[in-house]
DNA sequence: GACACATATACGCATTACCATATATACGCA
DNA sequence: TGCGTATATATGGTAATGCGTATATGTGTC
């Protein structure tokens, strides 16, 4: 991971958004984020949102599981500290378009249950 | 400042080198900017590192002043403390580019004498 | 296998970003 | 005023980005 790799990653809104969604959450399987993201993008198509994961991940950024139907991304475990301390200060700048985001997460009805990775 | 414009300034190598040296020198006038950035990019020209000063200085990230015939850029000294720690974060994950810049810059000769802002 | 659901990819298009080159502006000095 | 240095902007071309729509893939259930 590259400082301006990084920041590509973080330099569209629903990337950041997404990602900042997962860093707040943990783990987040793709129709949640939809759910979220609508919040502020109530245009918001699951294409889109699926794009932009994909580009998180092949950056490096993200990992993604595979449970059921659904797919879970996460932070990838390997990311420098630098680069978490960097997602904690955008964080920090965007807790007013994120908050919302995480309001509407918490009031989803149907999320699907998580189990954990192994078994 | 808001999370996603500063993320869009330090998306482009150039950009994030020109800040970074600027976040560990303070101030630098463009042919100082210049000098060092040719350490990574030999083939950087004035307007080039003229146009992306202009894009940090518009995007709210740096500010100007003129003394005689040189330009000096500075971080913006409004930058919320958020915004600060990501380029601190940032400067760490660039370490290993940003030293040979800053190197190069000790070694310049000829640079030019400057004077506080005021009077 | 057929269907429903969740997610991913392909395609065409509009917009933006970056660059190299050329030119313009601003300043200091003679 | 004219010249040299420092910096900025304009122009045109190419590549990258983001999006909407359509379609494909994968998984669970019957």
């Amino acid at each position: 991971m590259t400082p301006t790799r990084l920041h590509k990653c973080l330099a569209d809104e629903t990337r950041l958004l997404l990602t900042l969604l997962i860093h707040a959450e943990g783990e987040l399987c793709v129709c949640e984020m939809l759910h979220a993201l609508k919040a502020s993008q109530p245009a918001a198509s699951q294409p889109k949102v699926s794009r932009h994961l994909a580009l998180l991940r092949d950056g490096g950024l993200l990992e993604d599981r595979r449970q059921g139907q659904w797919v879970y991304y996460r932070l990838a475990p390997d990311l420098p500290a630098w680069a978490e301390r960097l997602i904690a200060a955008s964080a920090e700048g965007a807790e007013a378009e994120l908050a919302p985001l995480q309001r509407c997460l918490a009031t989803m009805g149907n999320r699907p249950t998580r189990q954990a990775a192994c078994c």
